[in-house]
DNA sequence: GTGGGTGGTTACCCTGAGGTGAGCGAGCAC
DNA sequence: GTGCTCGCTCACCTCAGGGTAACCACCCAC
């Protein structure tokens, strides 16, 4: 999205929209957001067990696209074969929440068409 | 997005984020959102000059997915020169409320480096 | 007749996110 | 020595979303 120019939005939420957008932005990041809420301290391999199709390169790159924004925190052991352990960080945590209400508004929707 | 096949998630939010990430994905729709919830009953030229940058292509697709989504009312006057004018639906406005816990989420976080 | 403004549509191109498949380096089981 | 696991990385390709620009039909002002 690069800088969002919001037109008027004098105290405008749509600043921090594309923020958050950004974070969010990736095809897999919510569910990843979500697989780190429910399952803590997860490895690489779990993870993408845990979500059936996406690629390792993606994870990969969602993984340290997160890590880099702070959302996600990633430790590595020095063991072999390699450990490495995935969790959210206090802000991951926070956009996870801050995302109910949009998966709330998402379920309670009135029948959608369009899906065609 | 499609349908995402959400892992574990037994009651999970997942399963809504993809809704409402489906109707905000497009590049300008939460802005378009966010500008007929500051400006209700918008006309196609007014928002277009609402987004700079924006161009009439997108908007035009962005405003008929909105309204396909049932986001976005779309009203028609049959004069000339003609005249639309777009207006936030009920479930448009919910979805505009239910975006400022990630908008705060965005604008409260701490500094973020890996903008550029 | 020319230009401006209305709300779009159409054809084309281009970029970048994401998918595909292969490989790597280390140790352990066999 | 062969193959397995683990956590990636790399090169390549595809495809859809978005940008560019021209055009339409209508009327008015100049």
């Amino acid at each position: 999205m690069t800088t969002l120019n919001r037109p008027g939005a004098p105290d405008g939420h749509a600043c921090g929209i594309d923020t958050a957008m950004e974070v969010i932005g990736g095809k897999w990041k919510v569910l990843l957001l979500w697989a780190l809420h429910e399952h803590p301290c997860r490895r690489f391999g779990e993870l993408r067990r845990l979500l059936p199709g996406i690629t390792e390169k993606v994870l990969a790159s969602h993984l340290r696209e997160m890590e880099a924004d702070g959302v996600v925190r990633r430790v590595s052991y020095d063991e072999v074969p390699p450990r490495v352990e995935y969790s959210l960080t206090e802000d991951g945590t926070r956009l996870n929440d801050a995302l109910r209400p949009l998966a709330a508004w998402g379920r309670a929707r009135p029948a959608v068409r369009r899906s065609g």
